[in-house]
DNA sequence: CTGTTAGCGCCTTCAA
DNA sequence: TTGAAGGCGCTAACAG
């Protein structure tokens, strides 16, 4: 814990300070640093030297106090080092920004119940709304009841057992059309490699991946499933176990960034031409040498329709029950290496 | 910009709606939520059930004015897109986290005039402290003068022109002792892909390319040096330029991880046998089958450390002017594909 | 155009 | 063990 109380500003100047040097009373000072028209310009200059002379800088937490609300919004991910977090990260930061909002961020490296406390504690700061990508299977915490109307926009993951605005990926589209590309290209034992069929991109992205199979008058191999995987090395195993097994797959379709890695490593390491699909581009994967089909989508924006949902709602006001709203960002398949050298 | 007042929490209880259903005092509310042992255990009860009743939540706008400070700490980074950024951002939370404290996270996309008002800002909201990766060579705005002695500890580049705690990586033993493994590999001519110069870190890079090459009796040439490259496609055009021009180099050095795609691309499109080093680990460096020597540092750890350091400075108080103090995170050299298939 | 009053919600100080 | 008073720094509402 932080011991001594904090002193950064102790001593600082005031409103009275200002006011006490510029022959105004306090109120004349917050009007001219408001940008009030109704000062006159003698006086306003006055102030604003009082202001530089005294290195006066007015201070937010009373401001805020007096007039509700924070100006900040709080931002809670799974985890900070997954780019795909930082950059949904980044976009929320962009559109808060314009806005003169600024970010609490948190990391609850999926633990629910740390979660718990992080929104509790945005909840008692004031934040003036939330952007959370909810980590476990119940959402209860997060419902407009506990939060006692504070607006808040869950991203990537829909709300469960309860109403909320929300900002997902095309999760069943882009494995469908990425599942569909392997299946037009000739194959028909397609392995799959997944997360946690509880998360809700997990059972999406399989949900797609089956459906592509139905399309064709296909049925997967479900020995050729593992999900629940959560790591490059689990994924890397179950890869391995694969394709060595007999009928091995002939393509792998993985359901994130992570999982292709796994996949890649197993590849790699048998060195027998199996094609690869999977959620998420990531740097250098076109100079790989290996066929790739990969489902990508702008994880910025994400962050930027979570932010501009929010303010909107925020905007909307306490006495606006919009209805819950939902927007889904489209996922684009692109291919790599399909002339491999 | 924000219209509505925010509402979340409009009409929510406060201590004294607590008080009086609990039929006490605020005081004794205010006592019972901070764990004061004097108060009785009837009391203690009644009061917490008000608060469960109530659904009351301790406002901390009102705590922190009262207390001074706001128990976050302010963190700007320059660039958040990149994983470096994030790692190091995650490792601000951890530390950050286990003291009890928010972080209020900022990106300025390297604009100097940004960061100034951000960190302006960061101060108005009476943040504990806060952690800066700079973004332009002049620092003065972040001099404790400027900010009114709150502490601060810069993150990645060294303070210039002022003084103050910092954590930097050891950017000149690195980029030595990779150029020195490339020499022992027989290596004789080996480019240099440079960050601008003006950056701290692309000015001790290159110092240590070039000690290297003083320790082994061996001098750069300047026609293969390129400095100023600020992302991929430069970086590619210049190793392609590098490598196409007579007596190209064998070998190319990389400041960091983006000029190391940029080369990597080069080198895979031209298809000769040069070896690479870089600053910057990445996921499937080892996957390339590319002769890769690759400095690494631990991300997490900067932003650990540059966390701790500023805890440390806060708790010091203001009365207490320790010096500045640095430190310097170690890197590490990984040889990837020496044995390219 | 400018000032006075009052109070946001909480906690420190002092008194009972 | 409990309560009353006062004020952190700021600003809305109302004078003048």
């Amino acid at each position: 814990m932080v011991q001594h109380r904090p002193g950064g500003d102790a001593g600082a100047p005031t409103m009275r300070d200002v006011a006490a040097r510029a022959q105004v009373s306090a109120m004349t000072v917050s009007r001219v640093l408001k940008d009030d028209s109704r000062v006159s310009e003698a006086t306003r200059e006055r102030v604003l030297s009082a202001v530089d002379a005294l290195g006066y800088r007015r201070n937010e937490t009373a401001r805020r106090l007096r007039l509700g609300g924070s100006g900040m919004i709080g931002l809670v991910v799974t985890n900070l080092a997954n780019p795909f977090y930082s950059r949904l990260a980044l976009g929320v930061q962009e559109v808060a920004y314009e806005h003169g909002l600024r970010v609490l961020l948190s990391n609850t490296a999926e633990q629910v119940d740390r979660e718990r406390g992080l929104v509790e504690d945005l909840a008692a700061r004031q934040v003036d709304g939330m952007i959370v990508v909810p980590a476990g299977g119940s959402h209860r915490h997060l419902a407009p009841a506990a939060l006692r109307g504070m607006p808040i926009v869950l991203a990537s993951r829909p709300p469960a057992g309860m109403d909320a605005d929300c900002v997902l990926v095309d999760d069943f589209d882009g494995a469908e059309e990425a599942t569909g590309r392997l299946i037009e290209d000739g194959h028909r034992r397609i392995g799959f490699l997944g997360n946690p069929p509880a998360l809700y991109t997990g059972a999406e992205r399989f949900r797609g991946y089956w459906a592509a199979h139905e399309a064709a008058g296909l049925a997967p191999d479900e020995r050729h499933v593992r999900r629940g995987l959560v790591d490059v090395p689990t994924a890397e195993r179950a890869a391995l176990d694969l394709l060595r097994g007999t009928d091995a797959p002939t393509a792998l379709f993985c359901t994130n960034n992570r999982l292709t890695q796994g996949a890649i490593r197993a590849v790699r390491a048998l060195g027998v031409p199996v094609a690869l699909a999977g959620f998420d581009d990531f740097d250098l994967a076109d100079v790989l040498g290996l066929p790739l089909t990969i489902v990508s989508y702008d994880a910025d924006e994400i962050g930027r329709r979570a932010c501009q949902m929010l303010i909107d709602r925020i905007n909307a006001g306490p006495g606006t029950p919009l209805p819950a709203r939902r927007t889904v960002v489209p996922t684009q398949v692109i291919r790599y290496g399909t002339d491999p050298r």
